[in-house]
RNA sequence: GGCCCCAUGGUCAAGUGGACUAAGACACCGGUCUUUCAAGCCGGUAACCCGGGUUCGAAUCCCGGUGGGGUCACCA
């Protein structure tokens, strides 16, 4: 497909939530299979509800995710700006040649008025929509208007008989009865385009040959190409993408637990889950693979793979693929990836050297099975960081026996003698003893776990030993014996 | 409420008139492996919203109903 140019047009009112992140995505997908271009463009028309923090955050969730833009607000581009509110003369540009050509009109209704008068129409139990009162008013009452300070909006002449067909690419063909729509607002009062109206400018202007959002937007589909056509420009193609629900179906929002990218993030949560996890909620590879890489998202991905029906999100999914991807990364990916968790958790210096690194290495080979998330990762971890350890109660009560500490100084002894000290040779010299004192393997591997970890479960005892090194393995031993004798329940 | 969209297990989904006794995955349940917990492996429970058509034949096409969702702002 030749000259593809696709869009993600967030408004900077919060964070970047999956929902957004998905149109995002298949909106980068479709132009990275396609060569196209993806763009970023800011709606901050809404002056009122802007976040100065939303717009780097927005930003930045995106990077975090990967999805690359090649014209946006922070590196421009050939048809920026890329803020919407830097745009304001061009909307006013456009507005003014519809206004010259009679498509627009002034209304002078102030919100008080067009809110009684809706509240009017419900009572009559008509549809609440502008009776186009101020369309056919002529100059002199304009000038009167004015002359009382009124500063007026300015509505789109809206034919009222006809249909308005959308034609989108998932959907067919969506007909719409021009009567229920109305004369609705394209610039405010305050000189500030809505957002139908912007929308359309921008997409014309930016050259936007495909607009792939969400389902909410299908039916601002209609009025948008009414502005289309007062313009004289040429409509994109269309493709409304089911939305996600929460689990309870209703639309995404807050009270739904965590929704945006950067608390997943923040979670423990891999970039490259997230985006796998997403690309597959509303479209299909046709194949039966859950976990696929993205390059192969990018060839795989087609507009018609998109489903039309609604999705509701699964926290438990995205956890499994999680921790799919956790096992299956290269374990330099996931130490880069966990080094914020342990550095948050005080485990590991702002600027870890090389020793550090290959044992923080050693220690995701060691742990990263048994965790859905690096937060997991971190915790499940703690103790190859910090000696600051308990001992976990109910382990205390299972394994530490007054003559537990015969065991473990046994066990100690023979630690102390192995060379080198690698996985089968700790492996073998410990389980010759468990020959050698006649007993089942459980019944030294226990409570030597609970000395040297805290825990009653985790790794392979000998996977431990060996990633804790034998120092520490038997200073934990030493210090478990210790505290034995002095408060082993009797 | 008007308008619009949608409808396969609890969830994501394959399926485009016969190969459907309906795939796969998550979750759940069992088993297996094991020093524990995971992971892995093996197995199991579980679905075509309802009613009419069309057709030799319908999960698939049509109509109606029901259900869910979206939208009706000087928000985007």
């Amino acid at each position: 497909m030749a000259g593809v140019r696709v869009r993600f047009a967030p408004s900077p009112t919060g964070s970047l939530h999956i929902g957004g992140a998905r149109t995002a995505l298949f909106n980068w997908l479709f132009a990275r299979k396609n060569r196209g271009t993806f763009i970023l463009r800011l709606e901050d028309t809404d002056v009122e509800r802007n976040l100065a923090e939303a717009e780097s955050g927005i930003l930045t969730s995106l990077r975090w995710l990967g999805l690359d833009w090649d014209e946006g607000p922070d590196r421009g581009g050939p048809w920026g700006p890329y803020r919407q509110s830097e745009r304001l003369d061009l909307y006013r540009r456009e507005a003014e040649r519809l206004l010259q050509a009679g498509l627009a009109y002034p209304c002078y209704c102030t919100p008080e008025e067009l809110a009684r008068q809706r509240e009017e129409a419900r009572q009559k139990g008509l549809a609440p929509r502008y009776d186009g009162r101020c369309r056919h008013l002529t100059t002199a009452e304009r000038r009167e208007r004015e002359a009382e300070g009124r500063k007026p909006a300015l509505r789109l002449v809206v034919p009222q008989e006809g249909v308005t067909v959308v034609r989108d690419v998932i959907r067919g063909e969506v007909s719409f009865d021009n009567r229920t729509l109305d004369d609705f607002i394209i610039m405010k009062s305050n000189g500030i385009p809505t957002y139908n109206f912007a929308c359309v400018v921008d997409d014309s202007l930016m050259q936007i040959s495909h607009v792939i959002r969400a389902e909410e937007h299908l039916s601002n589909t209609p009025k948008q190409l009414l502005v289309y056509a007062a313009l004289g420009y040429e409509a994109p193609v269309f493709i409304h993408v089911p939305m996600i629900l929460a689990p309870d179906r209703s639309k995404l929002s807050k009270r739904h637990g965590a929704t945006a990218v950067e608390e997943f993030r923040d979670a423990g949560y891999l970039p490259e889950a997230i985006v796998n996890y997403l690309a597959l909620l509303g479209w299909s590879p046709g194949d039966e693979r859950e976990m696929i890489p993205l390059e192969e998202v990018i060839e795989l991905f087609s507009l018609d793979g998109v489903s039309r029906s609604a999705a509701v999100y699964d926290v438990k999914k995205l956890t499994w693929l999680n921790a799919q991807y956790l096992n299956a990364l290269p374990s330099e990916r996931v130490v880069a990836a966990v080094l914020p968790f342990l550095r948050a958790r005080g485990f590991v210096p702002e600027d870890p050297d090389a020793a550090t690194l290959a044992y923080v290495t050693e220690v995701v080979k060691t742990v990263r099975s048994r965790v859905h998330t690096l937060a997991e990762l971190a915790d499940a971890a703690a103790y190859f960081f910090t000696d600051d350890f308990t001992y976990e109660e109910k382990g205390v009560r299972k394994f530490f026996k007054p003559e537990t500490a015969e065991l473990l100084a046994r066990g100690r002894e023979v630690l102390a003698r192995v060379s080198p000290f690698d996985l089968s040779t700790v492996e073998n010299a410990y389980r010759s003893l468990i020959a050698e004192l006649g007993i089942s393997g459980g019944a030294l591997i226990h409570p030597t776990r609970l000395a040297i970890s805290g825990r009653t479960v985790g790794p392979g005892l000998f996977d431990i030993m060996v990633t804790l090194g034998k120092e520490r393995c038997l200073a934990r031993l030493d210090r478990a014996i210790r505290w034995i004798k002095t408060c082993a329940p009797r």
